[in-house]
DNA sequence: TAAAAATACTCCATAGGTATTTTAT
DNA sequence: ATAAAATACCTATGGAGTATTTTTA
C-alpha cells in the first residue's frame, strides 16, 4: 500500500470516474486504474464496481477512502508542521469564507494581510457555510470565516468581530428616514431572504423570528446583490450585514438603509481550523490581523459619521 | 512522502539507533539511513540529531513521528478491515495478558482457541498492564486481556469473568484448615506481594486494604510461583487469583489454599480492544468464547468440590 | 457507436542492496 | 580502536507514460 494509492482512491471516491479522478491526480486513466486495481489485489477486496458509465465505491471502498482522507489529512499535518518549522508565516492557506462575507470583507483585508504575511500564499474558497465545514474536516480547506454558533468538538476557533445588520428599504418607504428602529418596526414588513443554504438566511430568520415580519418566498436569490435590486425595485425589504452596505459611490437606485437602535441585531463572526491542525500560531496570528482590521474599519466608520455601531 | 519512511521513522523513534531499527524494519542500515534523510530533505526540517553513539529524535522528530504512529495505525485498520472482509475469522491477531493471568488461563483456553478460530494465527504478547496499554494504542498488539477497572475513551471491551482470590497458608498456618474466611481473619498477617508494576500487587492491595494487614515489603518478587514458594516456606501469606491454584499435582511443598465466605474478594477480567478498530466482530467472537471456557472451569471446579465460586 | 475502463508495452526514477569511508568517542 | 552513520555505486522493482483493446449502455 502506498499514499499514493490511497490518493487516487480518495479521488475516485470524490469523481466517481477514472478519467476525471485521474485528472484531478495529474495523471493518465490507465495508470490510475492499474494503481487502484494494485490496491484491490493487495487488501483481497473489491474497492470500486466498475461501469461503462464511471465507477462506484463498494461499502468497503467508501470505508476506506474515509480512511485515507484521514490518513492523507495526518499526512498534510506533518508538511504543515514542517513549514511552521521552517517559517512559521510561510508556505499556503487554503481559507473558506462564505459568500455573503467574502465579496465585502476581503478587499478590506487582502492588501493589509499581503503586508503582514508576505511570505503566506492565500488561497480563497468561496462556499456555503456546511459546504465549508466539510472541507474543512477533509483536509480541503485549512481554516475558514463561519458566523457562530459553531458547534464542532473537532475545530479551533477564534472570535473576530460582530457585525451589525441593517435593514434596507426602498427609497420613500415610511421608514427610510428613521435612525434607530427596532424588531417591532419591521414586524409587518414583507421581508426578502436570500434562498435555502446561505447562513445569512438563516441568521436574519433568527432575528425577524422576533418580529412579525413575514417572508415574501416565491422567489429565489442567491446573491446579494440581486436582494439589493429587488429591495429597491419596492418588492420589500431584507436585513443587509454591515460591510456589505459599504459600497462605493451610491447608485440612484440604492436602497435606503436603516440603522437600528443599540444594541443592533448582528451576526458573530469567528475564524475556525482543525484542532488537529499544527498551524495553531498561525492562524492565531491570521484572526489577529482579522480583528485589527475590523478595528480599523470601525473607525473610518465612526469618521463617516451615524454608521458608529460596526463593533468588533 | 512514502509510509516506508514513516516506518524507518518510527522505528528511528524506538530504537534511537539507525542499525537495530532498520533490523526492526527487515532492510539494511544504509537504506534506513538514506529513506530517513529525504524525508527530512523533503519536509526541510532536521528530524534526527545523529551522533557516534546512536540516534536521537528532534522534537519535531518525536511529533512527526507520533503523527506517523497513527497514520500507519490506520493503514492497518484498513489492512484489518479488508481482512474482515475477506474471512472474519482470519488473519493475524496480537492478543496481549498481563503476567499473573496468561500462564494459568491460556492452558485452558489455547485448545478451544484452536478450535474456535482454526483460521486465525494468535499471537501472544505477555507484558504487564501498563505496557499492554501503551502498545494497545501504539497498534503494537490488537487486544488486550486486563482487570477492571481501565479509564481509557479510546478503548472498547467486553467483560469476561469474576475471578475470586483464595488465601494462600503455609501448611500448619491456624487457618490452614479454616473455610470462608473474611477478610478481618487476615488483618494480623504478614502479606506477600509481588513487586510494584503488577497489576495484581495492586489488586491485592485493594482488597487488603479493608483488612489490617501488614506487608512484608524486603522482597521483590515477580513471579507467583516464587510467591506460592515463599509462602510455602512460611515467610507469610498471599492472595492467589483461583486459576493460578488450579496446578495439576500438588506438591508436597505446596501453600495450603483458603477460600473466602461468599461473595469472595475477586477481580474482574475484560477483553480490551481500540474502538476505531474494524475487527469488533472478531474480538467480541473472542470474547464470547473466553466466556464460555470461564463456564466451563467453573462447572470442573464445581465438581471437584468446595472450590465452587468461580462465577462468570 | 461512443464512452469508459482495462490491457500491453516501454521507460526510468528510486528503493534497496553491498562495499566502503567518515566521524566521534 | 571501535561503533555508528554516511557515502558510493549498482541493481531491479514498479510507477507512470502512450497506444490500443475490450466492454457495455
Amino acid at each position: 500500500m502506498t499514499l499514493r494509492e490511497l490518493e487516487y482512491l480518495v479521488a475516485l471516491a470524490r469523481y466517481r470516474h477514472f478519467g476525471r479522478a485521474a485528472d484531478a491526480c495529474s495523471v493518465s486513466q490507465p495508470t490510475l486504474s492499474t494503481q487502484l486495481r494494485k490496491l484491490e489485489a493487495e487488501l483481497g477486496v473489491q474497492l470500486v464496481e466498475r461501469s461503462s458509465s464511471g465507477a462506484l465505491l463498494t461499502p468497503f471502498g467508501k470505508a476506506t477512502a474515509e480512511r485515507a482522507r484521514q490518513i492523507l489529512l495526518e499526512v498534510q499535518h506533518i508538511k504543515d508542521a514542517a513549514q511552521e518549522g521552517r517559517d512559521p508565516e510561510g508556505g499556503a492557506v487554503r481559507l473558506g469564507i462564505f459568500p455573503t462575507l467574502g465579496p465585502y470583507l476581503l478587499p478590506s483585508i487582502m492588501l493589509r494581510f499581503a503586508d503582514r504575511f508576505p511570505a503566506l500564499q492565500l488561497y480563497l474558497v468561496e462556499e456555503k457555510s456546511p459546504s465549508l465545514l466539510t472541507r474543512l474536516h477533509d483536509g480541503d480547506i485549512d481554516a475558514a470565516l463561519l458566523a457562530l454558533p459553531v458547534e464542532d468538538e473537532a475545530l479551533a476557533s477564534a472570535f473576530l468581530f460582530e457585525e451589525p445588520f441593517l435593514l434596507a428599504v426602498p427609497p420613500g418607504h415610511p421608514l427610510a428616514d428613521r435612525g434607530g428602529i427596532t424588531l417591532d418596526d419591521i414586524a409587518d414588513q414583507k421581508l426578502l431572504l436570500l434562498e435555502d443554504g446561505h447562513c445569512l438566511r438563516d441568521q436574519a430568520l433568527d432575528v425577524c423570528q422576533l418580529s412579525g415580519a413575514v417572508e415574501q418566498s416565491a422567489f429565489r436569490v442567491s446573491s446579494l446583490e440581486t436582494l439589493r435590486h429587488m429591495v429597491a425595485a419596492g418588492l420589500g425589504v431584507t436585513l443587509l450585514p454591515e460591510l456589505a452596505t459599504i459600497t462605493g459611490a451610491e447608485r440612484p437606485d440604492a436602497p435606503r438603509l436603516v440603522r437600528f437602535a443599540d444594541p443592533p441585531p448582528n451576526r458573530r463572526i469567528a475564524l475556525f481550523w482543525r484542532k488537529s491542525s499544527p498551524r495553531d500560531a498561525l492562524y492565531h496570528a491570521m484572526a489577529d490581523l482579522f480583528i485589527d482590521v475590523s478595528h480599523t474599519l470601525q473607525r473610518r466608520d465612526a469618521d463617516l459619521g451615524p454608521r458608529s455601531t460596526f463593533a468588533a
